[in-house]
DNA sequence: ACTTGTTGTGTGAACGTTAACAAACGGGCT
DNA sequence: AGCCCGTTTGTTAACGTTCACACAACAAGT
């Protein structure tokens, strides 16, 4: 600071008078270190202000210290959610982390962020790989560098952390039933999702189980405005008395189809019952309180940090890992029973 | 790849027939290097699959070509989006971005964020600052590496960029009085955030500038929750007709404050209007919809890497630039004139 | 007294790049 | 021819760590 340049380890070593290399194993918590030296080199670290620099350590060890991350649209509240639990673990863990956050998925987006992310030489790769294309773009890059796929189906047999999508589609599907529905409809996510299509499923086989009539699936793409279509569409089949208890994919779908339905005059939950998926912060406080699934994100980030980290250390297992993270109901005013006629 | 180790310069240097500095020389577009020279690197770079070490480069150019960036709670909507236009700007820019995302704000958390950056030596900072004592804690270490703030206020003569608050509150507000209401009230953010200031004060202007009657404030903390606290407080003077406007700092307590009037069967707009802030994706799709103030996230982000790769290429200026985006006004069902008595 | 092992420390040599300088080459001038 | 100057290339030395090894000091066993 006062002279020129910023300190090395010479410095600290000329200072606490030993070599720069009793000093290189202070900082790495060497054991054989005795601790008045130990000491001495601290305060002269200490004295000068001194930070390793984690260039020259990379230069020589091959590590960056540094995990990289794919996601996709971290506007939505699920994805920004999952990236700030992978950012919170990962520096607990004392990495750092890199994003790349994509607008569009495809074969070259993808390849692109990868690339990017190889130039940086990141120690790890995660990748919050929603869609089916991918995760199969990431899929292809594994062998170079040890990967995890957050919420990313079994696409390739890759280590996957993921919420048990299934589980919570029973969940509010389930819930529906119990209520005395006599079947429940569903508005799901765009087909190439592995969410989307792991909602679908549990969807419909809980009906299955349950032995009831599967209605058609209509099909959003995760935005409001795609459940207010859904729910224009389903107006007329709930009017008729043939709709009353839909399963939305995600909480946004679900708000805008709420608003549809409140446009066509139809009451929810008495006439028509509807349960979410995710349990946005705004969830409480729609017209009627939506039920929904809440997703615990916070534990996604930290399960697939601790993995991807046990890759690292001791290299892949004989399996793929896949952890599953069990998502919870919550009970809200937007589902009840059907109307007795 | 075939071999052990991923293939260095000297690999290169040694295929193409040149020196390892001409190989440096092509990657770095030194002029000086003929042009059939240049392919034959190039052939053999390709031929390789060789890729530069970025620790190695960053050791000896004192440069890592990263960028830092603070943010808090990036869950919400603005912060989200922000983060999502720097990334893409950064990368654009050929910067990497490295993120630190706080749940709380205070001196320690804010000074431990900034030494995990500085321990990256990052090239430049970005602090998404919404907090007077995060602004504050931020413009301590200036002079140690370049910082803009985004959202920044006018805090320590830092540069900032930053949507213009007031001109949007002042949209907001003129917006409710043209419809005829005799005033407007004002449900206000955090005291300490210098957005909520910002709003604040911009809704005071206009009042005062209109000499009409300034409502207290109430105040909020952002969630829906406190908006439908706050909508709460606020019903008996919508019923006794003092309250027929809301200017609501963020939409998502705009979203619990119409929750609120909607249990207190409070007619909106035809009883009170609503306007809110920030046009989340939802906000189209409320009951009803809402009118809203609409911020260009994407150009805070890109001018903010442009401001801050400005300052670390051609050291700071001679004064701390104050960058402003102007918001826009988004008219929908939730304003309405006053209802005529 | 002599080995043997353990603990603490220092000495060089990497790691892979860029910077600084030097040198070879050629063309255009006197 | 001899000289100068710009272009192109090569050589050597950093940059600041960690790693591999050597070595000293000392304790404990034979």
């Amino acid at each position: 600071m006062t002279d020129g340049r910023s300190p090395v380890m010479a410095d600290v070593a000329r200072i606490a008078g030993v070599s720069h290399q009793t000093v290189s194993r202070v900082l790495n918590h060497h054991p054989n270190v005795k601790a008045t030296t130990r000491d001495r080199v601290l305060a002269a670290i200490e004295e000068l202000g001194y930070r390793r620099n984690l260039s020259a350590r990379a230069l020589v060890t091959r590590r960056t210290n540094t995990l990289g991350v794919v996601a996709f649209d971290t506007t939505l509240y699920g994805p920004a959610s999952t990236l700030f639990g992978l950012e919170q673990a990962a520096r607990d863990a004392g990495y750092f982390i890199s994003i790349v956050s994509l607008k569009t998925i495809n074969r070259k987006t993808v390849g692109e962020a990868l690339d990017y992310l190889a130039a940086q030489a990141v120690d790890g790769l995660i990748a919050i790989a929603p869609q089916v294309e991918a995760a199969a773009a990431v899929s292809a890059l594994r062998g170079t560098v040890p990967v995890v796929a957050v919420e990313g189906g079994e696409a390739g047999g890759m280590p996957v952390v993921a919420v048990d999508q299934l589980r919570g589609a029973e969940l509010a599907t389930r819930h529906l039933l119990d209520l005395g529905h006599r079947t429940v409809w569903h508005v799901a996510g765009p087909v190439d999702w592995l969410e989307a299509e792991g909602r679908r499923r549990g969807w419909r086989n809980t009906l299955e189980a349950a032995g009831v009539e599967v209605p058609p699936v209509v099909e959003g793409d995760w935005s409001p405005r795609s459940g207010y279509e859904a729910g224009r569409r389903i107006a007329d089949d709930a009017r008729a008395g043939r709709a009353t208890a839909v399963f939305v994919s995600n909480d946004q779908m679900a708000l805008g189809l709420l608003r549809a339905l409140h446009e066509a005059r139809i009451r929810v939950p008495q006439d028509v019952s509807i349960a979410g998926f995710d349990d946005i912060p705004e969830a409480e406080f729609l017209t009627p309180p939506l039920t929904t699934v809440r997703q615990d994100f916070a534990e996604v980030g930290r399960k697939s940090i601790a993995l991807l980290l046990d890759l690292i250390e001791s290299g892949p297992g004989p399996e793929a890992e896949r952890i599953v993270v069990p998502p919870t109901l919550v009970t809200r005013a937007s589902t009840a029973g059907p109307a007795t006629t």
